[in-house]
DNA sequence: CGCCTGACAGACA
DNA sequence: ATGTCTGCCAGGC
């Protein structure tokens, strides 16, 4: 198997496993898929997904800044209404609170080592 | 092949 | 807070 779809399966599994009320970033995801500092090609990866469809939670993938990413490809506003119906609450400049928010995989958590896989 | 653009992030001015 | 620069690398042209 080449290594971005290795990448990108690890990506999707953990997207899938992020609770609701909860997110996870774009370099937490690289990270814990193995390539520290591939935040962009996560991002690559989520915008493969176009928004819907797999039953994933895309909307529970934000920038490291708590904002949504995906106002630039038009699908802002629905990931914005999917997370506030997730029960995420958003300040008056549009951002989440990360420290509150993030959220890790219990084997991540415990270990010292982020690397997941 | 080169050049540019990204659902990004961290460092720095 | 805002803007610039660099690292990341797939895909389009």
């Amino acid at each position: 198997m080449t290594r971005d779809a290795e990448f990108r399966r690890r990506i999707l599994d953990l997207v899938a496993r992020i609770p609701r009320g909860r997110v996870m970033t774009y370099g937490q995801l690289a990270l814990l898929a193995g390539q520290p500092g591939a935040a962009r090609q996560a991002g690559y990866v989520m915008n493969s997904l176009q928004g819907g469809d797999h039953g994933l939670p895309w909307q529970r993938v934000v920038n490291a800044q708590g904002r949504i990413s995906t106002t630039k490809i038009g699908l802002g506003d629905l990931q914005l209404a999917l997370l506030i119906h997730d029960g995420v609450d958003f300040d008056s400049s549009g951002r989440l609170n990360l420290s509150e928010r993030q959220w890790w995989p219990e084997e991540a958590q415990e270990g010292g080592t982020p690397t997941l896989f």
